[in-house]
DNA sequence: CTGAAAGCGCTTACAG
DNA sequence: CTGAAAGCGCTTACAG
């Protein structure tokens, strides 16, 4: 029943949705105060507080507008790595759902057509944060990005820096402790397949194989060094050629998981038994690593506490805290599984 | 030089940004005609328009609020699934990126502290759309939804179906094919691992299956039926079982190719050749089947497609195309490697 | 083609 | 604890 003389003024319902003013209007309350409801802000009393949230939530109530800095980080890949790019985005909305932020996925890896450039799209989206996986971004990119006030962190960035902070890993001592558990199996004999040069982190992992066999006095044999990519393809390939030499190595440590899947292919294809002829470590620990035959030997990269390292402090950025520290290196412990014994006797 | 007399009045530079009526002071004209400029509306003459337009980019002007509704698809996932989610991920995004839509990547796989639960969350984010990988929505999510008018289409759903468009593929045929393979080749004693009992694409999978058989006129031996997961650890447990009757089967077909890959090594701990003495038949197509040894012969699953044709029904439908059909199958073809040929004669 | 005026959907600062 | 008033950052409808 209406009362006589109460105003029913029309509110225009724009796009079929109900505003803060016709919420306020059927609570007999005043707009500022289902602002603070809304934003729960205090200086509402408890009965009032609970019927707008009622009357909020049975009308479905959504704000018309969004403030333009929208709770979002952005994860952007230029090469898509599979089960690594899956664990990051894990870690990543891990601490970003914890924050309230959503995470917004970015393939730049290629511009789409009509596309303007990924990064001005982004600059445009105004996330609160921005985090590069693995291949980093262009001095002017990042420039852009201080410019508009969008924090960046590099995860695992590949070459120079530009003073943007980063999240990696301990590449060269993962690659030290590799190398050292084949020395103290007992090898001598150890060929190594290193990554893109360009890759600062494949080259800190060559100069920590490098480094153990330094450190251990092991003089240091170019002839069983081999270059590659962070393929399986590389990895059999540059196997075969190492496996092939007179005095073949006793054992490989790759620079990748995928690489030493290559290199137990290409010892299977030589007739060579691992670990019995051969030992191979990898670096990642990727799932696939527990299920080879044998199981592999691997440095682990820990991709999902990473993400989420990273994620806190772009978080930390967009709220005004500086990082502790420019660069965050994580622990890479050596995972022994299967693929590492002590050299046969006879070799 | 100002001009005397002119009123400067004191913006307060909320936020460090410009807002509209600074741009329109700066340019001598009004508000509304920043507005048009803007929005790319008409009336607004060409000199008065560049010089608005240029005003606007070297102040980095940006709109203090973004329509609620953002053009973003969500991605929610339950469980991860490394490197296929990738490649759904990879063709949501190129088809997103395609129409200017931006793509969230979503993590319901648990619940995190202090946080509404993923659908309410999302709701209030008022994406373009939804697509969910692999485990669908509960009805009463499809509900909320579609109360909410956010579309949203069912990636390959294990289940029921409530009436949401879906994307999947021929679970059904492929299984089919990879048998008949088998078939072809003379194999008559064939085990097979299905997949989770409540997966409706497991038990399409499982159907083929027999139907090859059935239609090829041999007996369906359930002794040689085994029901696990899709993990390397249960194609290994169950492969192992299988190979260690009395009669073993000449061929497996698995579910899965992480159960595939654990087949191969129960085979290879069986001390069986593979595939001289067994032959192996996957399913998925993941990049790691193409370095098994033997490298896998499975069924494609073409996930980034999948992604894309999702990705194109949610947009449709958010521009209020009705898909033309509720569900959609992609193509299953087979993939002939290595891990199968014809049944070794003595056994 | 342009802008004064009104309006929308909020929020803020403050008086009571 | 509550709300009238002012204000912000826009857009709309229209008069010229």
């Amino acid at each position: 029943v209406l009362e006589a003389g109460h105003p029913t003024p029309q509110r225009k319902a724009r796009s079929g949705r109900v505003s803060l003013a016709t919420i306020a209007e059927l609570a007999g309350v005043s707009s500022p105060t289902v602002s603070k409801v809304l934003n729960r802000r205090d200086g509402v009393g408890p009965d009032t507080r609970q019927r707008v949230e009622e009357l909020l939530r049975d009308h479905g109530y959504r704000r018309a507008h969004l403030d333009a800095r929208v709770p979002t980080l952005e994860v952007v890949h230029h090469h898509m790595l599979s089960s690594i790019s899956m664990e990051i985005l894990r870690g990543v909305t891990e601490v970003a759902a914890g924050h309230g932020h959503t995470v917004t996925f970015v393939d730049a890896s290629h511009e789409f057509t009509g596309q303007a450039r990924w990064i001005e799209a982004l600059v445009q989206r105004r996330p609160a944060g921005v985090i590069t996986v693995v291949s980093g971004v262009s001095p002017q990119e990042a420039d852009l990005l201080a410019k508009e006030q969008i924090p960046l962190v590099a995860l695992d960035p590949v070459g120079e820096m530009y003073a943007v902070p980063a999240v990696g890993s301990s590449n060269w001592s993962g690659a030290l402790s590799g190398t050292r558990h084949l020395l103290e199996l007992g090898h001598r004999r150890i060929g190594v397949l290193s990554g893109p040069v360009r890759d600062l982190s494949a080259r800190a992992r060559l100069d920590g194989f490098r480094a153990a066999l330094d450190y251990a006095g092991v003089p240091y044999n170019v002839q069983l060094e081999r270059n590659g990519a962070f393929t399986f393809e590389s990895g059999l390939e540059l196997g075969l050629q190492l496996l092939s030499r007179p005095e073949p190595p006793t054992a490989i440590v790759c620079s990748d998981d995928l690489q030493a899947m290559g290199v137990l292919e290409a010892a299977r294809q030589k007739g060579l038994r691992v670990p019995q002829d051969l030992s191979v470590v990898g670096f990642d620990d990727i799932e696939q690593a527990s299920w080879t035959s044998p199981p592999l030997t691997t440095v682990r990269q820990p991709f999902a506490e990473m993400g989420a390292a990273a994620a806190r402090i772009v978080l930390g950025l967009a709220d005004g805290k500086a990082p502790t520290q420019s660069r965050l290196e994580l622990d890479t412990p050596l995972i022994v599984r299967g693929s590492t014994a002590p050299p046969s006797p006879t070799r």
